[in-house]
DNA sequence: AGGGTATTTTAAATTTATTTGAATCTTAGA
DNA sequence: TCTAAGATTCAAATAAATTTAAAATACCCT
C-alpha cells in the first residue's frame, strides 16, 4: 500500500492497521455515544436543555418559551427522554420534566458554548434553581 | 395558566418566562452546537475521530479500518470537516486527515463513552454530584 | 505524455428524522 | 358524570441525511 513516511512510522509504533483498530471504542459504545449527540443535533432540544439547566418545568412552560405546537414539542421531549438526558415525572395535571445527571453532565460538555467565537453561554446555574422536593 | 406551586415560585425567582428566556444561550449559538452534534452523530464519524485521536492518518488507513467504500468514507470525512472537528492536508498522492483543536475538545468531552459503565440508558442515579469523571 | 493510485464529486436511490393536524388519553374539579 | 386543561399518540406529508455506483480530479512516476 505504501504509505507516507510519518503515518507509516508512528502507524507501526502503535502496532499497525491491528494495533489501531485495538485501540478504539468499541460498537456498542460507539453507537449510545452517536445516539446521545443525535439526541443533541437540534436548537429546538438544545434550548430546551438549557431550560432544564436552569431549573425542572413543565410542559407548559417549555411550551410558552419555545412558541411551538404542542405535538411537536412533546415530539422533541421524546426523544431527549428516550436516550436518558430527561425525565417527567407527573405531578398532578402537569408533567414537569428535568435533567438526568447524564442531560447535566451532557449539558455541562457542550463543544462550542465555550471555545472561540460564541455566543453567551446559557444557565450556569447561578441561582439555588431547581425544584426544592426535599 | 396556574402551574404546580413549586415551578411557578422557581419559576419567578428567576424572572419568569421573561426570565428564563433571557438566560438561554442564543440561537446563532444553539444552531453551531447543533451542527456540531449532528456531525457527532454517528457511529462511522465518531470512529473516525477516534482514531485521528491516536493519530494523524491519511484516508487509506482510515479506509482499511473502517472496511468502507471510498466513497461513503469521503462523505463521512467530509461531514466532519465541514464543522471544522477535522482537517485534511494533501502530502503528495495521500491526504492526512488530523483532529482539529475544536476536535480534539469534542472527542475529550464525549458524554458517554470513557471510562464509566457506558452501557445504560435512563441512567436516573450515576451518582451525586453528577459531573465529574474520576 | 501516459499509466496508476488516492481521493473526491455527482446524482439517483434509499433511509431516517421532523413537522403537521386530528384524535386520544389523563387528571382535576364542578 | 361531565368538562376542560395539559399532554401524548398517530399517520400522512415533508424534509434531511446516508448509501451506492459511476465518473471525475489530482498527484506521482517513468
Amino acid at each position: 500500500m505504501a504509505l507516507p513516511d510519518e503515518i507509516e512510522e508512528s502507524l507501526c509504533r502503535c502496532g499497525g492497521i491491528a494495533g489501531l483498530t485495538e485501540r478504539l471504542p468499541g460498537d456498542e459504545a460507539l453507537k449510545r455515544e452517536s445516539a446521545l449527540h443525535r439526541a443533541l443535533a437540534d436548537p429546538i432540544r438544545l434550548k430546551i436543555l438549557a431550560m432544564l439547566a436552569v431549573q425542572p418545568l413543565c410542559v407548559c412552560v417549555i411550551k410558552a418559551v419555545l412558541g411551538i405546537a404542542d405535538s411537536k414539542l412533546s415530539y422533541h421531549l421524546s426523544v431527549l427522554k428516550k436516550v436518558g438526558l430527561i425525565v417527567g415525572e407527573a405531578q398532578g395535571n402537569w408533567i414537569i420534566y428535568r435533567l438526568t445527571d447524564l442531560g447535566g453532565v451532557a449539558w455541562a460538555r457542550r463543544i462550542a458554548g465555550d471555545t472561540p467565537g460564541m455566543d453567551r453561554a446559557g444557565s450556569e446555574n447561578s441561582g439555588p434553581g431547581g425544584l426544592s422536593h426535599p
